[in-house]
DNA sequence: TATTTCACTTTCCTTTAGGAAAGTACTATA
DNA sequence: TATAGTACTTTCCTAAAGGAAAGTGAAATA
């Protein structure tokens, strides 16, 4: 029974550890919320902050993001129109994963650097 | 120059966040991770303890793992021949990102069943 | 009037991820 | 001899991700 036990063990992280996955995986989600949870708020200023990132795959990104109720889309009504993007409150719960993998990749670089 | 400053902020945690994503990337390689590390050892275990993966799939980050150094493949010189994954020492880096997300995914899971 | 800025969209294309199903080579067991 | 298990591989396919380049429409600025 060492193997069902493992096994269910396994399964209840296995389980919500891909249900976060659901949400923030691929290459950009991350770097765009912490884009504009550090204070940028306009569309070019977001491109510019996240590097190679191109505007098709931004406004992609951006709206699923708004979907999960992590960013806001404001439109400010002046002339010109002004469109902001907002972090959620539900944007600051992930900051302990946003930094659990920030100093995974510190050491993770300073490792790959010293082997090689 | 207050664009500038949260560029740079912000810069300083994107990298390394990539650095890292560029490693766990995917929808399989923490699920793995986890199931070597709980214990499975066995192609068929890990393949049963992770649901919904195929053995193509498997067998390929498998592989990407271990040249990650995550895991390590042992041939055990037995008759029949055994093939065990055990996970390497820098697999128990990632657990703070993996309670992390695991965290999260509870968390998140109980805000969508509460509101719908 | 011409150029620039902003926030995108559109088109076209390549790459990567992933899945279904079957096959394989070996050994063990009934 | 037949069946089952182990650890995969192979083939064929679809879908999603991602990228390059150009375009768009409105408004601001030179």
């Amino acid at each position: 029974m060492a193997a069902k036990k493992a096994c269910n063990e396994c399964l209840s992280t296995v389980k919500p550890v891909r249900d976060a996955l659901d949400v923030i995986n691929g290459k950009w989600k991350l770097p765009i919320i912490i884009s504009v949870t550090t204070g940028n708020e306009r569309f070019t200023d977001i491109q510019e902050s996240v590097p190679g990132i191109t505007p098709k795959v931004l406004a992609k990104e951006l709206k699923d993001l708004e979907q999960h109720r992590l960013i806001k889309r404001v439109v400010v009504e002046d002339y010109p129109v002004k469109i902001l993007y907002k972090p959620e409150p539900y944007a600051d719960t992930l900051s302990p994963i946003i930094y659990a993998l920030k100093d995974w990749g510190v050491n993770h670089r300073k490792k790959i650097f010293e082997k090689e």
